[in-house]
DNA sequence: CGTTTGCTTGAAGGTCTTCAAATGTCGTGG
DNA sequence: CCACGACATTTGAAGACCTTCAAGCAAACG
């Protein structure tokens, strides 16, 4: 069960098994009911996950209203990242949409490994640098695509495609920064079917 | 001059007078007269500068129209880093918005410093770090905030209340994600005098 | 079934955008 | 030192789009 950790940090950068070990003996598995949270803004919770089923998104609440930032699927790593590198409490939350099953370590470990395997540096800077670059391209977006564009490119993207077959639909409005409503009547703009 | 560069690169991490050595022996001078690009969009440079003296704002064209993701001053790190990293054209331009002074060397080199210095992967993944949790601050505000409060959060600010006195009102509008007509409405909305 | 939850639709209002013109500001050359 | 031109900012008017508040549906679930 481990091993699709390990395959998907492969992504990153090959670890030889002394390391891989060195990080797999700080593994857990922990489950999470639908809307059940992983990490909840104003709380300092420095665990990472690594998602074997199910979905989570990543949202801002701001006086009530949500705002997502990132959804995430089988597969992928899930983190209050600032947070963590910040060592300060969480400003966003991290929710199941699915019932999830998770491995999870705490970014501790992570801190422990750059100190013990070099190759671990490596992995952390490539990953920073991953999810810088996810970053960038969606502040652009942001910056300078209309709301319709933006959801226009989010069908375009097969992979986000996917996403609305499986989140509800006001989720992929505070996605695109925009209201369920507004998203409503985009549709209906742009698919006059 | 180079002392500046490494006293700034302390801020990341400590590199010992061999590691930094082996960087300082790559660096050039270079000089940018205002309106002078470092890196255009469309090209692949994957130079990486340090500002000694001057300012340039990074940003991307669509259609004619530029919005800008960030501006540099004095004892600041530049470049097209996304670029850097997926060995692709930057997607985005660097310009000199003063004449510039400044100490550049190649990504390249960098990437063979990661490989000499364990250090210097500490580094790396500390600058990624550091330009990741700029983008989500960033983001989030893009995303929470009315074009009006950004503006005030912007304001709010005092490094960046100073960059109002140096930089076009034009480009600060483009910073904001909006047009400069509108922000100067939201000026006059804001401080009726 | 009835309740909950989420999506759609309507009406009204606000803010940003666009296009255009006027006013300001700054640097350069006469 | 002033005058000019280039470039920035402000302002006006019209229009587009998003937002809010509210109501109506539709599907999902107990």
């Amino acid at each position: 069960m481990t091993d699709r950790l390990r395959q998907h940090l492969k992504f990153f950068t090959d670890l030889s098994d002394p390391a891989w070990h060195a990080l797999e003996s700080h593994l857990e598995v922990k489950k999470l009911n639908r809307k059940d949270f992983l990490v909840k803004q104003g709380e300092k919770i420095t665990e990472i996950g690594f998602l074997l089923s199910g979905s989570c998104r990543i949202f801002y609440d701001k006086d009530g209203t949500e705002w997502t930032t990132y959804f995430c699927f089988e597969n992928n790593l899930v983190a209050s990242y600032a947070s963590c590198l910040t060592d300060q409490p969480s400003t966003l939350n991290i929710q199941a949409l699915e019932d999830c099953e998770l491995l999870t370590f705490d970014y501790s470990v992570l801190v422990g490994l750059y100190k013990q395997f070099p190759v671990y540096e490596t992995f952390g800077r490539k990953l920073a640098e991953y999810l810088f670059m996810g970053l960038d391209v969606r502040l652009a977006e942001q910056l300078m695509l209309s709301p319709e564009e933006r959801y226009l490119k989010f069908l375009g993207s097969p992979v986000k495609r996917k996403i609305t077959e499986r989140i509800p639909q006001q989720y992929i409005a505070s996605y695109l920064g925009i209201t369920p409503v507004s998203l409503s009547r985009i549709r209906r703009r742009i698919i006059p079917s």
